[in-house]
DNA sequence: GTCTATAGCGCGATAGAC
DNA sequence: GTCTATCGCGCTATAGAC
């Protein structure tokens, strides 16, 4: 296990606390004290909150989309594809997580109080996320695993709006519990 | 038209911020520009953010909660009053609206930076409804308006998770036109 | 109930020593 | 690359005159 530079640790510790806080709700004091350095240090890194936001939105988004196309690139079934899909977004409410949200589904709440290439960052997430839950939900309805009412678009934004809401609403309430069995209920709609 | 008294134009200024900028992104200097007093003048109406907070919260469920009895207690059909719901929620992205949340949505993104009080009233929200939209479900149910795999709790929960993310989404691409779609499909989900 | 004025704090950000 | 020190600003909140 090598040590992990710091800029990667500001990195970890940063979306962390976004996902749970929001990015408004975060500070340059808070990731100094958790990272272990000064406030200063931390902008030797990230000179301007934007830097440090842009650097955060980019990283997620390049990590998600490698993790879903490797999902979508293997041969096992499409409910499989689908739940492993959900446990993505699951995962962020497990003991060790502590109730977080998505990092674009936290940031897109915020949007408005964001400049323009952040707002196409996030903008870009989502609209990146629905093509590939579209290609799941169509790929499933040929194989005749899926059947569901409407188009396959119309039906994949439906399912992402659940996930993001989903894990803002389980992390008031319900917690993992609630939102698993959100998931089975996305499954059963998904076949009919 | 009698004139609003400045203690509601606090609250209407307050409840359009935060359904656009958040909680965190919206200050009290912000509202006392908007309504055209002082900032210490905001202060005498609510003298703590969390006072206005809570009175946003407190009359913004009641008002929603007074607005759902109301469809809920008509004859019209499962369908309508299920659309007419949702109605509710696509209001907020007209071009009048200009790009809201729902102001619990909002909110509730922000919960882990509010104090128990508020989360709490942010909670009872998010039950309350998933309450009446289960009720919307089961009637649709029995009538034989709608038809759907699985229980119409675990269904109700999908749709509200729906309308909390499509919102948040919505705002950041697609906006009302993109959300109505949503709802289409949600109602061919319920009607199987 | 509104105002001016200000306290007190935390924020993002920068300069300059080591 | 990290530190100390500090700047300037915006924030919530309060005191006290009108």
């Amino acid at each position: 296990m090598k040590p992990t530079d710091t800029k990667t640790q500001i990195l970890d510790v940063a979306q962390d606390l976004i996902q749970r806080l929001g990015a408004n709700g975060m500070s340059y004091k808070d990731i100094s004290e958790a990272v272990g350095i000064r406030k200063a240090s931390v902008h030797t890194h990230f000179p301007k909150k934007d830097d440090l936001l842009m650097a955060l939105l980019e990283r997620y988004s390049d990590r998600f989309r490698r993790v879903v196309d490797s999902i979508l690139a293997t041969d096992e079934s499409p409910e499989t594809k689908l739940r492993r899909y959900c446990g993505l977004y699951e995962a962020n409410l497990s003991s060790s997580s502590q109730d977080k949200a998505c990092l674009c589904g936290m940031v897109g709440a915020e949007l408005a109080t964001l400049n323009q290439p952040l707002a196409e960052q996030v903008c870009a997430f989502y609209q990146d996320n629905e093509a590939r839950l579209t290609m799941m939900l169509l790929e499933g309805q040929q194989t005749g695993d899926f059947r569901f009412a409407g188009e396959p678009e119309a039906l994949a934004a439906v399912v992402f709006a659940s996930l993001q809401g989903g894990l803002l609403i389980a992390r008031a309430y319900g917690g993992a519990q609630k939102f698993q069995s959100e998931i089975e209920q996305l499954m059963r709609l998904v076949k009919n």
